[in-house]
DNA sequence: TATTCGTGGAA
DNA sequence: TTTCCAAGAAT
């Protein structure tokens, strides 16, 4: 499969190593191979850039300092934790697999990628990563940046967003990994992906592997990955109804499956939920959202229109534009309403997502 | 296999 | 403002 002689990866190796001696990142999960702190950085780092994590991993390190502690912690606490961070799924499942080595494995790590796959949560990449950097074995981890790496070096063509595409790169890391140093091998590759062969803005020029880069030698190094861009994300209309019960607000629980699971927001209905004309006007969407209130939460809801613009929240496949109402709900039994009603005081302790913030940001900057 | 899961930064 | 990308996994 790979071209290059054995002395050539030997050179490709030690080259590699050498540099990662010298200017690999001080992070801080790599102040030791626990198998708890790799696995804790590498679920954060999924899809997430290392400088918003650094703070992320200091502060779940002291809340969560162990497995049993993680496996013990209220939901509302792990989402806290990872609150602004996004695919909080990642989090929920931490908790299933901590509940999972603790329940299954006597709360001892498997040390192989193939057992570290059927934990909840570890997929290809994140086994190889922990079974590498933690235990030493000589398997690739392939994210993001070996594509990168990888297609330059090598010139792959395959289209890094076809599942089945994962396991070329695997086979051609596998030939070229260090037996000795699998891990730093590894993380090297990150290291080098996030600095000198960047996406957009690549240094090659100065990068230490540039003479393995067939690539950057023919030219054509901005050709590689090759990926099929994403569709664009579809349009919701929401409305998000901020009001008070009494003395508190009234918030809303999302579902446990789907987007922003468990997490609060205030109410938000979709306009598609609400009876109404394609051309409806402000009196017309209180109207209806007063009567979603009182059929589905069997609530009282007085409301007006908030005199701002609209939110907007763009996530990876779905655009939201969320007009304001604000009111006030009649106290009452909450038995058909999937939330709560939280003192302002309280309210800091749930976790939200950032579109929530933009709603409370939008809603302040009306009342002056 | 294709879709569904967030958010922040850069251009 | 829009688009793309960043240490992916589950379904």
């Amino acid at each position: 499969m790979i071209e290059w002689p054995p002395e050539k990866i030997k050179d490709f190796q030690t080259t590699l190593l050498n540099w990662y001696d010298d200017a690999g990142r001080d992070l801080p999960w790599r102040q030791d191979h626990e198998p708890y702190h790799v696995w804790v950085s590498e679920i954060m780092l999924q899809q997430t850039q290392v400088q918003t994590v650094i703070p992320y991993y200091q502060r779940f390190m002291k809340w969560f300092p162990t497995v049993t502690a993680l496996a013990q912690a209220p939901e509302e606490r792990l989402l806290k934790a990872w609150e602004g961070l996004g695919y909080y799924s990642r989090v929920r499942n931490m908790q299933r697999c901590a509940r999972q080595l603790l329940a299954d494995y006597d709360g001892q790590w498997p040390q192989t990628a193939a057992e570290l796959s059927d934990l909840i949560g570890i997929g290809p990449y994140t086994a190889g990563a922990i079974a590498s950097i933690a235990f030493n074995e000589p398997v690739p981890a392939v994210d993001g940046n070996a594509y990168r790496v990888f297609s330059r070096l090598l010139e792959i063509d395959a289209d890094i967003t076809k599942p089945g595409t994962r396991e070329i790169f695997e086979d051609v890391i596998s030939q070229l990994i260090s037996k000795e140093r699998p891990g730093d091998f590894n993380q090297a590759i990150m290291d080098l992906g996030a600095s000198y062969m960047t996406a957009r803005q690549p240094d090659t020029a100065h990068s230490p592997v540039k003479r393995f880069n067939q690539a950057y030698l023919d030219g054509k190094e901005l050709d590689y990955p090759v990926r099929t861009k994403k569709p664009r994300p579809q349009p919701i209309d929401y409305v998000a109804v901020v009001t008070k019960m009494g003395p508190d607000w009234l918030m809303a629980q999302r579902s446990s499956k789907g987007m922003l699971a468990n997490l609060w927001t205030v109410p938000l209905i979709k306009l598609s939920d609400l009876d109404l004309a394609e051309d409806y006007t402000v009196n017309e969407l209180i109207t209806a959202t007063v009567a979603y209130f009182k059929r589905d939460y069997q609530l009282d809801l007085t409301a007006e229109a908030l005199a701002v613009r609209p939110v907007t929240h763009t996530f990876t496949h779905q655009k939201w534009t969320i007009q304001l109402l604000t009111g006030q709900v009649v106290p009452a039994d909450l038995a058909f309403f999937a939330g709560k009603t939280v003192s302002a005081t309280a309210l800091a302790q749930l976790p939200m997502p950032k579109v929530q913030t933009k709603i409370w940001d939008r809603y302040h900057s009306s009342q002056g």
